[in-house]
DNA sequence: GCAAATGTAG
DNA sequence: CTACATTTGC
């Protein structure tokens, strides 16, 4: 099974890119974050014509994830609260998790908070949606032996997943509050899928738009597989597909794409 | 020689069309109004790569104006004021003014104030710049007998330039004082160039981007050649070309050609 | 309906 | 640098 994850920022703006992509790659599911769409105008249709189901939670403007998936899902469920009604519904105001099960697996996608700059508003709102992430996951476990969670997690763990080395700790996606809040996630049971078949440095999937970053290879990798130990132990491949990035108005994300 | 007039509606946006068109109308001269852009950023090297001059009156956003000449044009000047040292300088802030003379032919290239609606603060300006408009021209006929003056006037001097003849009185570019306004420039002795060949109606320059207007030909004829005595007798044709009009991303303008 | 500017988010 | 919403102008 093929699962692909893919911030695709704005899928009305990247449905060209996107639909010519699954073509190329009929991964089983993709992951997409950032469609940036109500439902009601989610294009449907062009990703019907490819023979995939859509499943979809967004909102106007910002955010919104949706899953496509070639086999319908089943206990297809979006936001934090449908699985922790308790939960105050400021987590679900932004439209970042929906989730469904194909094989016994369950698909966890995610667009986790970017958190602008450290220390300020969104960067808490950032650590408190990921301690709401653990406590959703709990809720999984207890029901799904295997969960392949992936999306934009808009951070990087280690040092060897960015290209600039200076100033790590006080910079956005790799402060250490951030690294250590993933960590407590992972910490319930979830391996990096990427890290299994690579270790080298300078393997990225987000190259901001600004200054030439992608040319000069001045990347993060943010969009990440983690999987539980099953999962992990069948993974046969976790590669970055950089080929979509070199395009006529890309999107700044390449998707990722894991085999197990 | 021909002359053309086109308003482009931001030279940059329509830098292809104006091109184009250009390579398949090699005419003399091409006056462009609301070319939208400050001097320093207008795109000059396309036009040089076709063999054009440039001669430019630009602004931020709005108004604009420039003259694309296959030969040097002589005694470019822009502006009511240069011309008028005397006038209020108000009269120049928006860029609407650029002439130049080739062959003895002075060309003047004008962007009316569209007025926005009867009886506001605009329309008020409309009209005023009408009266400074006929100064100007005083001005002009003292050194050059022969003057070409077109552009988009934004107003439709009879009602068979108009698709629409319900209310014409109160719409803006077809109500009395515009046309009154206009007809008191007219009378200093220019004549128009359209109708000296077309007696019909139903022949426009400008259709609305709004309610489908080109393709149910609901248009103005806003778009206008008046030529001194001499070049009124000499000229042998004077048309429309709709065809930019049909393009994808077209100007709301269709060119209009003379020759004499 | 379009084009441009501004502001916001990334 | 890009995408979207909003405002203004026509």
């Amino acid at each position: 099974m093929k699962i692909a994850t893919w911030n695709v920022n704005s899928i009305r703006t990247r449905l060209e890119h996107v639909a010519d992509w699954l073509e190329q790659n009929p991964v089983d599911v993709l992951c997409v974050q950032e469609t940036k769409v109500v439902d009601k105008d989610f294009p449907h249709s062009k990703f019907e014509a490819l023979s995939y189901h859509t499943y979809i939670y967004g909102q106007k403007s910002y955010n919104g994830v949706a899953l496509l998936s070639k086999k319908p899902l089943e206990q297809v469920s979006t936001g934090f609260t449908s699985i922790l009604p308790e939960l105050d519904p400021i987590w679900d105001e932004q439209k970042r998790v929906i989730t469904g099960v194909i094989d016994s697996c369950r698909i966890l996608n995610l667009y986790v908070p970017n958190g602008s700059e450290v220390g300020c508003d969104k960067y808490e709102f950032k650590l408190g949606w990921l301690t709401v992430l653990r406590k959703y996951l709990q809720a999984l476990l207890l029901e799904n032996p295997n969960i392949c969670m992936c999306g934009d997690f808009n951070i990087a763990l280690e040092d060897r997943d960015i290209h600039e080395k200076a100033d790590i700790k006080n910079h956005i996606m790799s402060s250490d509050a951030e690294r250590q809040a993933l960590k407590n996630v992972l910490e319930l049971g979830f391996a990096d899928a990427f890290r299994k078949f690579t270790n080298e440095a300078g393997h990225y999937s987000w190259w901001d738009y600004r200054a030439m970053a992608f040319r000069r290879n001045m990347g993060w990798r943010i969009d990440h597989h983690y999987l539980t130990t099953e999962l992990y132990e069948r993974a046969v491949s976790c590669v970055i597909d950089k080929a979509p990035r070199k395009l006529e108005k890309p999107s700044d994300h390449a998707p990722v794409i894991v085999e197990f």
